[in-house]
RNA sequence: GCCGACAUAGCUCAGCGGUAGAGCAGUUGUUUCGUAAACAACAGGUCCUCGGUUCGAAUCCGAGUGUCGGCUCCA
C-alpha cells in the first residue's frame, strides 16, 4: 500500500480547462449561450483564463516565435506554457507583466468567433502553432470516432492576439483584476515526459488589489509555516546530502516521534493488536511472488550479496504473511491484527524530494489484519473510529475517500462487491460526508484513503484503509480453517494511521505551526530563574516534574528573564514557568503561557498535577 | 528522471574579477535583572565539490552533488 500518495494539492495541480475532450464535448453541445456558463466556469475563472491570454499576448510581443501550449484558469490563478527560443529570466516576467498591463489599460474586448474546421486549423498552422494544430487534429479524430459532425473551431481575439480557446472570457482585458506573475517552471506538453518540455509561467489575479494582497499574505503564511524552516528553527530534524530524502532526527524530533509511537501503540494494545517487526533486507523473491518486482523494481533499493539480490523493503505487507503462516489459524483467531511499525525505503526519483513529505526512507504505522469476511464491516467501523480518535488528538478532521474497483483490478468481481457494500455501509454508519471516487481502488483492494486539511486549508493525503481481496491472501496462499474444517482465504485490511510518521510530524508542524499542543510538546515547560539564586529552586521543581515524566528544562544562562521568555517563545515552549524571590519562598511559579496569558503565584503541586492532567488528556 | 533557479560562518543574508562581511546564535568577562533582545570582548569560513579561463576566481565558464519551484512518477 502507499502512504507516499501525494496528494496534497498544490495550487498547480488543477485540471487543464483546455482538454481537447471537454473543448469537443462542449461545442459538440451547440448553442453560444450554453458555452458561456457551459463547464464549472465562475466569473473569476473566465477572468483568471483571460489573464492568460493577456500573458500569451506579451510573450507573443517579446518572442514572436513563440508556440503556445495551453493556458487553463486553475486554484489561485492561471497559467500558460510556451515553447521559447530561451529559458524565461526574472527579468523577462517582470517585462511581460509589463506588456500585460499595457494591455490591461488599452481595455481591449474579446470577440468570439467560430469558422469552420479546415480554416481554423489553416489559420494556426500558418501561424506556425504546432499545438493548437494537434489539439485541432485531436478534436477531429474524436468527432469521426463519435461520427459526429465535425463542430467548427472556435477562437477568441483581444486586440491582434487570436487563441484557440472555447472561452468564456470576460468582456474586455479591463475587466482583468490585480495580477502577478510568479514563477517559471518546466512542465512537458500533454503532461507526457516523451514530449516536449514547455516553459510554464504561473500567475495569479484577483477582483481587488484586496484580495490579491490576501493571496501573497497566505503564501508568506504558508512561507512561515513551511515544515522545513520549522524543523531548523525547533531543532527537530536535519537533512544532509549523505543520505538525501531521509531525514535526522535530532533529540527534540526524535522525543516528538517517541510521543506519536507511545500514543498509537496504546491504541492498538487497547484494540488487541499485536506488534511485530520484520526484517529490511529481503530476498528479491519475495518481491517476485508479490508481483512488486515486476512493477515496482524502479522504486526499490536493490542490493547483491554472495549472488544473491536482495531489496530494502518498500513497504510492510507481504512479509506478514509469513507471522500468519507460521502456524494453523483457525476461524476462532480471527480477526488477527499484526501491527508494525515499518522501516521503509523507496528510491523515489530525486526531483520529487521535499522535506518530510516526499522521502525515501520514513516508518509507516502499518497494520495487518486477517479477517473473515463477516467481520469485515465491524473491523472497518472500528478503524475508522481509530482514525477519529487519534485525528482527535491534534484537532484534525479526517476526510475520507472511497475508492472501488478500477478496470484492471485482479480477482473475483462478486468479491469485489461484496466488499464495497460493507465498506460502505460503515462509511455511511458514520453519518458524516465522504466523497466516491469510482475506479480509484488499488488494483487488488477497494479503499478509504484519509485526508487531512491544515490550518491554511491544504489538504495532505496521510492514512489509509485497504481491504486487500487478492494480494495477500491468493499470492501467499492464506487460509483459516472455518467452522466445518475447511481450509479457506481469509481477506486482509491494510491500514495506517498516520501513514508515514515522516509525513504526519511534517503535517503537523505545519498545521501547529510549531506549536504542537501541550501533551506532545517535546518540551512542555521551561523553567526561568530570574537570578543565579533561584537555580536551585528551577532544578528542584524540575526534578518534580521530571519525576512525572513532563519535559521540562531549566534556562540556566546568564540571560535575563526577558531573554530568556523570548528564547522560549521562539522555540514555542507552551509553559514559562518564572520563579523568583517572591515564589521560591512560597513554592509557587508564575506561569506564562506561550499565548503570553500569565498566572501568578500557582503552587507547585497545582502546575503539576494540572500539566500531567493535560498530558493524558491529549487534547489539541 | 526532466526544465529552471539557488548553494558564502550554526541560522538569516550582503559581497559578484584584486587579501572574506553583517545581524542573530556561540564562547569568555562584567551584570543577577519581574514577563519577547543587558553590556563588552573574543572566536567562528576547503565562499558545495571537481575541473577550466585569468597575473589573480567566492565572483566568469563546464561537469557533478544537494536544495527549492514545477513537470513526470507514485502497488
Amino acid at each position: 500500500m502507499d502512504q507516499e500518495r501525494q496528494s496534497q494539492t498544490s495550487p498547480a495541480a488543477a485540471p487543464a480547462i483546455e482538454d481537447p475532450a471537454e473543448f469537443f464535448d462542449t461545442v459538440e453541445r451547440g448553442s453560444a449561450d450554453e458555452l458561456l456558463d457551459a463547464g464549472a466556469h465562475s466569473d473569476l475563472d473566465a477572468m483568471r483564463h483571460s489573464a492568460a491570454h493577456v500573458m500569451a499576448e506579451a510573450v507573443l510581443e517579446i518572442f514572436p516565435g513563440a508556440q503556445l501550449g495551453i493556458g487553463p484558469a486553475i486554484q489561485d490563478g492561471f497559467y500558460y506554457d510556451f515553447l521559447l527560443p530561451r529559458p524565461l529570466t526574472p527579468d523577462d516576467l517582470a517585462a511581460i507583466e509589463t506588456g500585460m498591463s499595457g494591455s490591461v489599460a488599452a481595455d481591449r474586448p474579446f470577440v468570439r468567433k467560430e469558422v469552420p474546421f479546415a480554416e481554423g486549423r489553416a489559420f494556426f498552422a500558418a501561424r506556425d502553432q504546432p499545438f493548437k494544430v494537434e489539439i485541432l487534429d485531436d478534436l477531429a479524430s474524436r468527432a469521426e470516432e463519435a461520427g459526429v459532425v465535425l463542430p467548427p473551431t472556435s477562437t477568441y481575439q483581444h486586440g491582434t492576439f487570436i487563441d484557440l480557446c472555447k472561452g468564456p472570457h470576460v468582456a474586455s482585458t479591463g475587466r482583468i483584476g490585480p495580477f502577478k506573475l510568479m514563477t517559471v517552471a518546466g512542465a512537458y506538453w500533454r503532461g507526457s515526459e516523451k514530449r516536449p518540455m514547455l516553459q510554464r509561467i504561473y500567475g495569479t489575479v484577483w477582483p481587488s488589489q484586496d484580495e490579491l494582497d490576501a493571496y501573497l499574505h497566505r503564501r508568506e503564511e504558508a512561507k512561515r509555516r513551511d515544515h522545513r524552516r520549522l524543523g531548523v528553527q525547533l531543532d527537530l530534524f536535519s537533512f544532509h546530502d549523505v543520505s538525501p530524502g531521509s531525514a535526522f532526527w535530532h533529540p527534540k524530533g526524535q522525543r516528538l516521534w517517541r510521543i506519536l509511537e507511545t500514543a498509537i501503540r496504546e491504541v492498538q494494545d487497547k484494540r488487541g493488536y499485536q506488534e511485530v517487526a520484520t526484517p529490511m533486507i529481503v530476498h528479491k523473491k519475495l518481491w517476485e511472488q508479490s508481483g512488486h518486482w515486476a512493477n515496482y523494481q524502479d522504486s526499490m533499493f536493490v542490493l547483491e550479496s554472495e549472488g544473491q539480490t536482495f531489496s530494502l523493503k518498500p513497504m510492510n505487507c507481504p512479509e506478514s504473511t509469513f507471522i500468519y503462516k507460521s502456524r494453523l489459524r483457525s476461524y476462532r483467531d480471527l480477526p488477527l491484527r499484526l501491527s508494525e511499525f515499518g522501516r521503509l525505503h523507496r528510491n523515489e526519483r530525486s526531483g520529487t524530494l521535499s522535506g518530510l513529505t516526499r522521502v525515501r526512507h520514513f516508518v509507516q504505522d502499518d497494520a495487518h489484519i486477517y479477517l473473515r469476511p463477516d467481520q469485515l464491516q465491524d473491523e472497518i467501523k472500528a478503524l475508522l473510529g481509530e482514525v477519529y480518535e487519534v485525528y482527535g488528538w491534534f484537532g484534525l478532521e479526517p476526510r475520507f475517500t472511497f475508492g472501488t474497483r478500477p478496470d484492471k483490478a485482479l480477482g473475483d468481481p462478486a468479491l469485489w462487491e461484496k466488499a464495497e457494500t460493507e465498506i460502505k455501509a460503515a462509511l455511511d454508519s458514520l453519518g458524516k460526508p465522504y466523497r466516491l471516487k469510482p475506479k480509484d481502488g488499488a488494483f487488488y483492494a477497494p479503499k478509504i484513503d484519509i485526508q487531512i486539511e491544515d490550518a491554511l486549508g491544504r489538504e495532505w493525503q496521510t492514512a489509509t484503509i485497504q481491504v486487500d481481496l487478492v494480494m495477500l491472501p491468493e499470492r501467499f496462499d492464506c487460509t483459516y480453517i472455518d467452522e466445518s474444517g475447511q481450509a479457506v482465504r481469509p481477506m486482509t485490511i491494510h491500514r495506517a494511521i498516520y501513514g508515514s510518521l515522516e509525513r504526519f510530524i511534517g503535517v503537523l508542524i505545519e498545521h501547529f505551526a510549531g506549536a504542537f499542543p501541550v501533551w506532545c510538546s517535546p518540551v512542555q515547560a521551561v523553567v526561568i530563574p530570574i537570578a543565579d539564586r533561584h537555580i536551585e529552586a528551577a532544578n528542584e521543581l524540575a526534578g518534580l516534574l521530571t519525576d512525572r515524566k513532563l519535559r521540562v528544562e531549566v534556562d540556566r544562562s546568564d540571560g535575563r528573564m526577558q531573554n530568556k521568555i523570548r528564547l522560549a517563545q521562539e522555540q514555542k515552549v507552551p509553559y514559562m514557568l518564572v520563579l523568583g524571590d517572591r515564589e521560591v519562598e512560597a513554592r509557587t511559579v508564575a506561569i506564562r503561557n506561550r499565548s503570553g496569558e500569565q498566572e501568578n503565584g500557582v503552587s507547585w503541586d497545582d502546575f503539576i498535577e494540572r500539566l500531567a492532567a493535560e498530558t493524558t488528556a491529549r487534547r489539541p
